[in-house]
DNA sequence: TGTACATCAGTGAACGCGCGTTCACTGATGTAC
DNA sequence: TGTACATCAGTGAACGCGCGTTCACTGATGTAC
């Protein structure tokens, strides 16, 4: 067995587990013995479990982060100060998000991760992420502000969470929802044929009409907090 | 302690921690010392952990479904026959949402319990619901599709999917969205607020136009699986 | 009205189990002299 | 070239812990006669 080849063991084997059944639900024990691995190795080649869990966004999440800079980077360097179209922007986060784990397990691994990454409650994960990807997410929100100068920041900030959550929401519950479309209606969906299907549907809902004021206080919040 | 105070004290402590932290990370103990009851009443009542998840989950649905129903049935008295509204049906989506809640515990605790039951693996969960409140949800489906003559079958299945993801994603990852929000614009964002910010984008990205064909084989599907 | 019995909500303590982590140890490889 | 030592990946077994569940039991209330 080559130099670590157990790291690369665990870690393969670990961002499956997780993937599918989450965080909690997948045991060092379940990982080791696919991976086919000494239980005691987790904690001796990342220290903790924690760790290991960081350790597997981080290989998906630092190629990503890389990449989408130097995207940026050679954009603003063809747009030469001028203001970046936002149909350009958001095509260019799809691009980088579609080419990074081409070389890794697949795609689905990586958008399950992010979108188990939003909704287990993991505080350590979500700051960690935050803490390491939190610059490239803020450049590019940055140029998206550039790009809709007539949108209100507060509108501007949860719109993008509003298309961050479609994106991750359907790319990473996709095997149910594909298993549905395809018996509905025997046409096989791929995950550049969702990324084109999604596409109108994220800018249109980027350039929805602001939301009509006279809402705002139609009743009472009744909600408790 | 009048009769079966303790089933209520288990479901009103049991939604609050599940939707704060999730099934696997929330135990028994944390539920029974919480709600000052008999760590053996869960299992006496219940029978099972699962079956108390069913229960908390049951007691938001079941009224959901029932006035979902009697909604959809007013709409279509009105209507007669006629095609009613993707705006009018989302508007009622959206209101029996609200509504159901406002009784309950709170809307943000709702919500996180959708989003639980879509991202976690919880796999006896989904087919719960699937199996007690699809015929509902079928009902709906089939009066967006009136709606929308002229969105192909897969396209709106689709939309309706990426909205719901919206939604889902949004209001269940509401607390952490908010911190930042309110870090960011010092804005006090109510759930009634974000729904009225949600709704111009939902029917925004219902109304879009449709994906561009010839990007359909723009590049093959490099991706595995 | 009184007694015997059944029902039922609730309890306290224990069960076995799987968990993440630790630790003393092995055995191969590299380095110094 | 040979020997002593250090480094390091990996191991096997055990640690204590918290988990969901079970079980024999209690004590209050209702029912039958």
């Amino acid at each position: 067995m080559a130099q670590s080849d157990t790291v690369t063991r665990i870690l393969d084997t670990a961002e499956v587990l997780f993937a599918e059944r989450g965080f909690a639900e997948t045991s060092l024990r379940n990982i080791t013995s696919k991976a086919r691995v000494n239980l005691a190795a987790v904690n001796y080649h990342f220290g903790s479990k924690k760790a290991l869990i960081q350790a597997v966004f981080a290989r998906y999440l630092d190629p990503f982060s890389e990449r989408f800079h130097s995207a940026l980077d050679e954009l603003e360097a063809r747009y030469e100060g001028r203001d970046i179209p936002l149909e350009v922007l958001l095509e260019t986060m799809a691009t980088t998000v579609l080419t990074v784990p081409a070389e890794r397990n697949s795609l689905k691994v990586f958008m399950r991760l992010l979108g188990l990454a939003y909704s287990q409650a993991q505080g350590h994960l979500r700051r960690y992420i935050q803490q390491q990807y939190g610059d490239v997410f803020s450049r590019f929100t940055e140029l998206v502000r550039r790009a809709t100068p007539d949108l209100p920041d507060a509108e501007r900030f949860w719109r993008l969470h509003f298309m961050l959550g479609t994106v991750i929401f359907t790319l990473s519950g996709l095997d149910a929802l594909r298993d549905i479309a395809e018996k509905d209606y025997h046409q096989h969906v791929s995950v550049r044929d969702l990324v084109r299907r999604l596409r109108p549907v994220v800018v249109a809902g980027m350039n929805a009409p602001l939301p009509d004021e006279r809402d705002v206080e139609h009743h009472a919040d009744t909600v408790a907090h």
